[in-house]
DNA sequence: CTGTTAGCGCATTCAA
DNA sequence: TTGAATGCGCTAACAG
């Protein structure tokens, strides 16, 4: 591919000059201009990157890390990421991890050695020791879904038990009092979050927590399918099943229309999240909103803004819930 | 951040040795050795990619254009490329389109800016002329998902007709004949194709085909929606809908459904894409996969063998039928 | 096995 | 308004 240098001598001016109209950064004539957007035109141009970020000490990229892109929750998450990156004239680099802690350094040190300006992760399977490290070395580095003790004001999350609460609160307001939680097995914090928030919900409301209607799964659409067959051949009574998120809810709920169980009528079922796909499950899924697209959107800004050094304050990310169709009132 | 001088430095050796022994490239002494990589350490240095780049004149970057990462297809697309670009010991710079022109232009100019070391490209708005000039210039671009004639070596995509042509015809083997086709507003290439497999089968099995069965929308959730509460205002009959995707497909199902009317018993429906969520809806989508996890693996492989002039043959890409519950036998 | 050195392609001083 | 020259951090000859 051509180089500046190459352009210059066709457009028979010299590389600064080149440079300065290609960047837009000093006043040039316009016949040299139109000498050089030719020249770079003719040759199908375009400035290297690399070189520039070298010679500019700063990158065009943001870098962001994800369990996985193709699970809706992540791929909303980058999305908002790739919005904010745009409209700073910033450009993605996306790894993903897959709850794996060796993938989750990897690709942390992958990003780092490309200089990124901006850096947003979600890992959960780096230890919090080796993550404060990080957090302590790249200032601007900014953790999602995840809180690190002393790096509280860089990390982007939500109130997970006050969540998982209201949906467990929702459910015994609507009579139910013999409720299923179908929690996540992945050892990080929101799991115990939101499996507390249950728990007090119960407490709180003067109903009985049944150690034995806690079941821990993977948090896909496999793992629903798994509690499904579980709670089915449970010798517990439930009216109800609450859900660590909506894939989870999504297949368990699958499960339920093939076997003739009726939901609500017969069981009903709640989610987290708020998945693009939740409504237009049948009966459509009451949940609650997981606000990842604002999150990744904050996260994102406040990389950036940490790494020109300017002052930025989170929001509180809020979680509302979303009545659909999956939970019945029993007083009804 | 430290540079490699500092490391050197530190350790009392040279920049080359330095840079011998974190890339493995020859031979050090054990003494060296083990200094470089206690002063790495001490440092947290991480050799800066984009000067490694210039050096080399190579990168680790593998870029990839797509409409939306939160699009479940394009998700799935992502996750592949990604998986493959980690094997090869690489990382993706993801651009998203939107299907605006200005967006993928941008997108395009950007990637090809960071010198990518691969490049795939789902760009549907850019016109043809256009798309060729890139084609032309950068022999290692690979287009997915639309075929440019003069590079369809270089074209990744399915055979969108005889997909369509399939579920149309399984339609009509369960005793359907008065089909409503929901096609895309999209002017893509795939449109038109499904939109003759449709035709085809129809025309091939002696149906009719009604032209006022034949609805555009924005191939979607929300052009689901509108699709389905056109159908049911419609005034010629049908008995089943086959859509252009499966996204199209949920939505349709889900006002279906609040509308108290049952798929299969009073109208059949069929998707395409097979996405993960088709099979928790309820009843299950009967559908046709599209298997966009495969071809963009192939795709990154094809671009990244073109980037170093190796030779790639490119597999066929299958679609295949998957019958679920969204479809009636009328002859049963 | 190791160090010195010359670029890689660009932005940016500094002079003119 | 322009150009020459320097250096960004690294790799890869080359010489030792």
């Amino acid at each position: 591919m051509a180089t500046i240098r190459d352009v210059a001598r066709l457009a028979n001016v010299s590389v600064a000059t080149v440079s300065r109209v290609l960047n837009g950064t000093a006043k040039v004539s316009d016949e040299a201009k139109n000498a050089v957007l030719e020249a770079t035109h003719a040759l199908g141009f375009y400035l290297n990157a690399n070189a520039r970020a070298l010679a500019q000490k700063d990158s065009e990229i943001i870098g962001v890390l994800v369990s996985e892109v193709s699970d809706p929750y992540f791929g909303v998450m980058v999305r908002s990421c790739e919005e904010v990156a745009h409209s700073n004239e910033k450009i993605l680099l996306v790894a993903q991890g897959f709850h794996e802690e060796k993938r989750e350094l990897r690709a942390i040190n992958s990003l780092l050695s490309h200089r990124c300006a901006g850096l947003v992760v979600h890992a959960l399977a780096v230890p919090d020791k080796v993550m404060a490290e990080y957090m302590k070395s790249f200032p601007y580095m900014v953790m999602i879904n995840r809180v690190l003790p002393g790096f509280e004001d860089r990390c982007v999350n939500i109130n997970n038990f006050r969540g998982m609460y209201l949906t467990t609160k929702t459910l015994i307001e609507n009579g139910h009092r013999k409720i299923a939680y179908v929690n996540s097995s992945h050892r990080i914090l929101d799991a115990d979050e939101r499996c507390n928030g249950y728990r007090q919900a119960l407490l709180d409301h003067g109903c009985e927590v049944n150690e034995n209607l806690i079941l821990k799964v993977s948090p896909s659409l496999e793992g629903g399918t798994t509690a499904a067959h579980k709670l089915l051949e449970h010798k517990d009574e439930f009216t109800a099943v609450a859900c660590y998120n909506d894939a989870l809810a999504a297949a368990l709920m699958a499960v339920f229309a093939d076997k003739g169980i009726k939901v609500p009528e017969q069981i009903s079922v709640i989610g987290f999240d708020n998945l693009f796909l939740s409504s237009c499950l049948n009966p459509p899924l009451t949940t609650v909103t997981n606000p990842v697209d604002i999150m990744g959107k904050y996260a994102t800004l406040l990389s950036l803004a940490l790494y020109n050094h300017q002052e930025f304050k989170l929001p509180e990310f809020e979680t509302k819930l979303i009545w659909r169709k999956s939970v019945r009132d029993l007083e009804k």
